[in-house]
DNA sequence: GCCGTTTTCGGCCCGACTGTTTTCAGTCG
């Protein structure tokens, strides 16, 4: 926290605090009347910054960073003066002009940039606290456009924070199993001939804010008012005949969408998003002279408007082969699947799926923190088909009562070891989570990892050092030749907690030259690394592993989540290590290779 | 502000719904 100096160099902002900067700025050019599309390339470039695998900072100073998409060189320049300055001089300019409360008007319901920059011009409102003085006092009536409804809504979205904050996400989890109770209580209905849910759900991202559903229905009003009458659902606000929307007693807002059965194909790929996916197909659809909506392809050509009732035909008359929903992010999908193989682009990936797996190499047992024995979790993990089990416990230091001190862990040692000689048809692995120490070093001695079969090193501690002290950190670990593989590498919590500060740049680079592998956390709160790392990781030849950390056997299918990851990591089974028996994977650990 | 099978200017997806309106702009997804 201490202030740059001239013999300092001042720290490079995150990918996270530039997308903020060029967010802002958009919101600022959106206050000032820029046209739409202005505003729009500053939060395209913001998520472009926001999803980049590297260091932007570091791109833009290498005169790199228009190679990101959305980004020129006008922009490119906004971020160098934000990391050689701090500040960017359009957003201080345009910050003077406009109170800070201004953009805080924009985030209530149904008041966007137009209506709030008329709202501070006529009435000299600068932010909620005059908006709402102004609405107790009934003085915004007097506006042409605004009403008494609108007074109402104002005093109902302050009273409840509404609106004030963004609404708060759920984790994919909890959403995917609310939507399928929703999907199964409206394919129970006569009229519905589909029902599927669409949008973030479908495409498995890290956490939605609301739920999509599709049906297919010649009656939609029935359906529409069916959607009202399930369980789950606390209110139902009926909207039109296209559809309804309703909130579930968990806080979940859910929209449904009905069409014509030979329609749903349109539909189901229009509402699965993502809005980066549609705008892009859109795009290329209109220069070839086709108009993609929710209800059909119009060819301006003939004028004929097509209907699909089955996705792959939407994207086969766009000239694209079938993309799974989990690569819809506009990230290359769409040039893939233009591919046919012999070009320049690669074409779309086999993703990796839940039975490609053989193995798991993260679990914990009764010794740390988790519900259940060896012998428990090993036929639990038989059960499931696999070939292999590390039984990684926690390790000396790791606190809450649940250490494993050294000599407890040979004792474990020994039990893994007798256990795996019992039971057959499964390779059991004496292993540990062992912490990575504030300095690099790990928490048990090296006669003692050279002893296990396997061992899975983690950060549990320390979280707020220096990107520079955090990765050194990393680093010495990596390079530990009995460190296996590295587990949720950079320790964010979906929503809560953000990644350490961390050059993961330096991490893969050396993950990929030293052999240790890299997990995808399959905790619904962690799938660690993301999908961005996990790809770029990957791509840089890095071996994935793709665990569970269950700690217990009924948490063993939470590899579910970590599958979702890697799918949306563009991730084949070639590129999981965890996917070939365990004659083939044994060679792969990095102890292995040290020892022959 | 970005970008190019429309290549350095002139475009930039498409539709539903809301509230306040008599035909639509703004907002939202």
């Amino acid at each position: 926290m201490s202030a740059a100096t001239d013999s300092e160099p001042r720290a490079d902002p995150s990918n996270g605090a530039i997308a903020a900067a060029l967010d802002e700025l958009g919101d600022l050019y959106e206050l000032d009347g820029a046209i739409v599309h202005r505003v729009v390339a500053y939060r395209s470039a913001a998520k472009a910054v926001r999803d980049a695998p590297v260091s932007v900072a570091a791109l833009a100073r290498a005169g790199r960073a228009t190679e990101l998409p959305g980004i020129g060189r006008t922009l490119e320049q906004k971020i160098l003066d934000l990391v050689t300055t701090g500040t960017i001089p359009a957003a201080a300019k345009l910050r003077a002009r406009f109170p800070p409360g201004l953009i805080d008007l924009t985030r209530l319901p149904g008041l966007g940039p137009k209506r709030a920059r008329r709202l501070f011009d006529e009435l000299g409102i600068d932010g909620l606290d005059a908006l709402r003085e102004a609405a107790q006092q009934q003085s915004l009536r007097e506006l042409r456009g605004f009403g008494a409804r609108f007074e109402e809504g104002v005093l109902a979205a302050l009273a409840t924070g509404g609106g004030l904050r963004p609404a708060p996400r759920m984790l994919l989890h909890r959403a995917l199993s609310i939507g399928e109770a929703i999907v199964d209580g409206l394919r129970g209905r006569p009229d519905a001939t589909r029902v599927e849910i669409a949008g973030s759900v479908r495409r498995l991202t890290d956490s939605v804010k609301d739920l999509d559903v599709v049906a297919a229905t010649e009656r939609p009003e029935r359906l529409t008012q069916a959607l009202g009458e399930l369980d789950m659902i606390e209110t139902s606000q009926a909207s039109g005949p296209a559809g309804a929307r309703a909130r579930t007693h968990s806080g979940l807002a859910v929209e449904l969408r009905v069409v014509a059965p030979e329609q749903f194909g349109n539909l189901l790929q229009h509402l699965t998003g993502s809005k980066e996916h549609n705008l892009a197909l859109r795009e290329a659809a209109v220069r070839r002279g086709l108009h993609v909506s929710e209800y059909g392809i119009l060819d301006t050509a003939t004028g004929v408007e097509h209907r699909h009732a089955r996705e792959e035909q939407v994207y086969g008359q766009l000239g694209l082969s079938y993309i799974e929903p989990e690569l819809r992010e506009n990230r290359g999908e769409l040039e893939a699947a233009e591919s046919r193989g012999e070009l320049e682009a690669p074409p779309l990936p086999e993703l990796v799926r839940v039975e490609d797996l053989r193995g798991d190499l993260h679990s914990h047992t009764v010794a740390s923190d988790g519900r259940n024995t060896i012998e428990q979790m090993a036929l639990a993990a038989r059960e499931r088909g696999y070939e292999y089990l590390a039984v990684t416990d926690h390790s000396a230091s790791h606190g809450f009562g649940n250490d494993v001190p050294p000599a407890e862990l040979e004792l474990q040692i020994e039990r893994v070891h007798e256990v795996n000689g019992r039971l057959g048809g499964i390779e059991l692995l004496a292993g540990s989570e062992v912490n990575i120490l504030p300095d690099g070093t790990l928490d048990y001695d090296d006669e003692l990892l050279a002893r296990l079969d396997w061992v899975i090193a983690s950060v549990h501690t320390a979280f707020s050092m220096s990107a520079r002290a955090m990765t050194d950190r990393m680093l010495a670990a990596i390079e530990h030749p009995l460190v296996d593989a590295i587990g949720h590498p950079t320790g964010r919590l979906i929503d809560r907690r953000s990644p350490y500060a961390l050059e993961l740049d330096e991490v893969i680079a050396a993950a990929a030259r030293t052999g240790t592998m890299l997990e995808i956390n399959g905790n619904p709160d962690r799938r660690d690394l993301n999908d961005i790392h996990a790809r770029a990781a990957a791509q840089a030849g890095v071996r994935i592993l793709i665990n569970s950390d269950a700690h217990g056997t009924n948490t063993l299918g939470m590899v579910r989540w970590a599958v979702a990851t890697g799918r949306r990591a563009w991730l084949t089974a070639d590129q999981v290590a965890n996917t070939v028996p365990w004659t083939r994977f044994a060679p792969l650990r990095k102890r292995a290779r040290v020892s022959s």
